[in-house]
Formats: C-alpha cells, sequence, structure tokens
DNA sequence: CTTGACCTTGGTCATTACTCCAAGGTTTAT
DNA sequence: ATAAACCTTGGAGTAATGACCAAGGTCAAG
C-alpha cells in the first residue's frame, strides 16, 4: 500500500491532484491508517493513471467518470445497462475521432503546401490557407 | 461592414465571445463608427471562423493567438514557425486520436463480452478491457 | 418622440481542473 | 530527541473560456 505521496510519484501526478481526485468522487483510498493517512492499492494505481490516460485524450472529469462507473455494481446492475453505457461512448468515441481527424487532414494539406524554411512568412501556403477559409 | 451583434450572429457566437477575443488579442474591429460602435470586415469574420474551428478542435486560443500573430505580421516570422506549430498539433493529434481508438477498443470488447441482457454485470469494467489491451 | 433593439464600458460570476497555503499531527533518519 | 519529510483538513487562489449584468448611449420604426 502506497501513502498518497509515493502515489502521487509513481502516476507523475501531485497528492493535491490525487486529493482532488477523491473530492470529485473518481477515487478513494483503499483505506486509512491509525493516523488517518490515505492508503492505495496497485488497483489505485491502475485508477489513476486510467484517469490521465483518458484526461490526456480529452475527456473532462465528469466523462472520465461516467467511464469508470463502467466498473459495475453486479447486484445492482445488468449487461444491459453496461452495454448501452459502452455502445453510447463508442459512437461518441466515433464523433470525435472523425473530428480529430478532418481537422488533422486540413492541417496536413496546410502544412505539406509549406517550405518550412527561413523565408519570410509573407505568403506563406498556411497562411494563405488560412485566408481563404 | 458588419457590427458586433451581426457578426456575432454569422459567426454563431455571441458578442461577449467577439469581445472576449478581442480582449485576449486576437481580433480587433476593422473600425469604428463616431459612436463607438465596432464596425467588422468580411476578413474579421473569416477569422473569427477560423478561431471557431481551430478551437473546437483542439487548438487552445493562446495558440490560435500565435498562427493568427503571425498572419498579421508575415514579414517577421518565417515558413518554418508556422510549419513548426502545424506539425506539433498534427504530432498532437496522432496520439490523441491514437488513445480514442484505444478507448474504443477496450469499450468494443467490453460490450462484446456483455451478452446486453438482464444478467448482472460481474467483471464488466473498462479498467479490465484496458488491461486486456 | 417614444419604444425596442442594439451598442458601450466595466464589472462580477461560473466552470473545470487544479495549485498553494496555513496550522497542525505523524514518521523517519540521524 | 530533534529536524526533515510527510500527512491531515479547510479554504483561498489561478488560468482558460467565456456568460451575465448594470447604467447608459444610439438608431430605426411607428
Amino acid at each position: 500500500m502506497y501513502r498518497i505521496g509515493e502515489l502521487a510519484n509513481r502516476c507523475d501526478v501531485t497528492a493535491d491532484t490525487i486529493r482532488f481526485y477523491e473530492k470529485s468522487g473518481l477515487l478513494s483510498p483503499a483505506a486509512r491508517n491509525e493516523s488517518g493517512y490515505r492508503l492505495y492499492s496497485e488497483s489505485d494505481k491502475a485508477k489513476v493513471q486510467f484517469i490521465r490516460r483518458a484526461k490526456n485524450t480529452g475527456f473532462t472529469l465528469q466523462e472520465v467518470s461516467e467511464l469508470l462507473s463502467i466498473r459495475v455494481d453486479p447486484q445492482h446492475h445488468t449487461c444491459g445497462e453496461v452495454k448501452t453505457i459502452a455502445d453510447d461512448k463508442i459512437v461518441e468515441l466515433e464523433h470525435r475521432i472523425r473530428e480529430l481527424k478532418r481537422f488533422q487532414i486540413s492541417l496536413q494539406s496546410l502544412s505539406e503546401k509549406c517550405c518550412g524554411g527561413e523565408e519570410s512568412a509573407t505568403g506563406c501556403s498556411i497562411l494563405d490557407a488560412l485566408e481563404d477559409n
């Protein structure tokens, strides 16, 4: 079990960030010791890393929270519910991916037209292209 | 020339947003009339639309500002600078798209494992699905 | 010439996601 | 046994990106 500082180090975040995630309901410590120190497990570490990855990908913490809630309490949820949540997210991801690709392609076509050299950017084809838009 | 309200309408933003962009140094009105009303040109409209499009796809206003400031003063910048901004963003987009796909694949495998029925959802967790990956 | 729609500046408020601080308790190394 | 490093809660502050409001000026229509 890690204390908060060590978990923070291993996940490359600050202790404050982990406490903030706890306050936001994304994560709670596996246990507390007698002095009230938070204690975390390996699975907590995986969760923090999941949160970071999801966040870097552009999910809000709210959305990350929804993703995490796909970990289901089997007593109270059915496969049907899980599948619905997952399928909704899949569709949403498709939209996002399409949008990012669209912009990436347009940036790529701009970048290819630009010489990228030391020339003054007057008449740079990227800027020209933005002007057309 | 448009007044701020009309520009806002045409670009599907609010007048407040346009004033905010101005305060942030992204955009200033082509002119003012005698009463101090902001007046905008077609090129201002293009600029606002560019800002929106870039922003919706993941550029921060800060980054948009870099691109726009080069455009405003191209003789003091090089093609290389412009291309670097674009290429950095392309790499970032690639990374985000890869992560999004990773999530999507995980969710798909989760969804496939789910019968989708009324059964209890033991073991349905996106963390598990991601670990398998 | 009044009414309603629009504009001005200047200010506050909201949300997201942290980040820092204070005052104090705990653990560990020397 | 004491200093350094770590932890606690609670609260305040920050940056990005706007939204909203107040008090007042302007403009077009009936």
